[in-house]
DNA sequence: GAGTTTGTTCATTTTAAATTGAACATATCT
DNA sequence: AGATATGTTCAATTTAAAATGAACAAACTC
């Protein structure tokens, strides 16, 4: 027996449209459209679906469908249902706006930041390597602002959240 | 007469770093790199440059440059400096973080925000077309919350400006 | 233990986005 | 006016990112 639940092929109408409207939301955020795709369907689908089903129902890639989901478990934006009968997993959306926001902070924005101050530590001493003129003067000056403008976004990002939360 | 200021051709060793402490910021932003190397050498330039200086100095195409700084001022994290001799434009960045964040939230995060509006509500329409049942209830329930995403994204973000002001 | 089903990985292909450069417009200078 | 400098636009090219699909591995079935 094929095992396979009897999920339709294609997307209705509705499906559709609210699947493009998370496809622009994750373009703003820098991510890939597959993701938009698969979070979107998971969100309008009252059951948890399989990758199979991602597969099927989207028209997408196995390779997308894994990568994707992948993504989406890192941000925390997806769950494997505690599920059900069998070893197959199956997947369902985290809706909590506050809990999505967290984890793009935490996995896409931190690195970057940190990365950032590591660049940053880099440029002060080249500066403090330079003879001590006007020159060095202004770069130390645009340097101090870099480390303002990275502590505000370490304030201000957990605030952030909390505004967020319900 | 050439007319042209005598700035080097090349990046300094804390030039190049410096850029591409911006390129990297830039991306995370979803934005070319070439406008993290426009702004980034504006930063890191204590006098103001024309559009050729950026040509000059970065080696990139005039068609970028031009592009690049329509991009920045429209952001406002560029003006034109109310300069000194002739007609030429020279441009100084706007350093303060809160301006930078209030332009981007201005000119990229609303209008997709609008834009994400006016498919929720066409969703909404959606579903008061379907028979009542269990599904459409369900879809119901989903878009509401959509709608408190966006309810929240817009409260949050003017207070998120308000805590990055000096 | 052969055959399925499920899922991952990664080299290749495809697609989308950014960059270029040439054509054009506009202002400046002598 | 003609020559020069400055800046924009947009079709063509290049580059970077994402999607594919085939190969592989692991878990499960009978």
């Amino acid at each position: 027996m094929s095992g396979d639940t009897d999920v339709e092929i294609g997307l209705s109408d509705f499906e559709s449209q609210a699947i493009d409207f998370f496809c622009d939301g994750v373009k703003l955020l820098g991510l890939p459209k597959s993701i938009g795709e698969i979070y979107g369907l998971l969100f309008v689908s009252q059951e948890a679906l399989s990758l199979n089903d991602l597969v099927k129902r989207l028209g997408i890639s196995k390779g997308s469908a894994s990568q994707g989901l992948k993504t989406l478990r890192k941000l925390g934006a997806v769950r494997e249902s505690d599920s059900v009968e069998g070893r197959k997993s199956y997947y369902q959306p985290d809706v909590e706006l506050k809990q999505l926001v967290g984890g793009f902070i935490k996995e896409q924005v931190r690195p970057h930041l940190e990365s950032g101050e590591g660049k940053l530590a880099n440029l002060k001493e080249m500066v403090k390597e330079m003879p001590g003129d006007a020159r060095s003067d202004f770069y130390a000056g645009r340097l101090q602002r870099l480390g303002q403008w990275s502590k505000r976004a370490k304030v201000v990002l957990p605030l952030l959240q909390k505004f967020l939360g319900r």
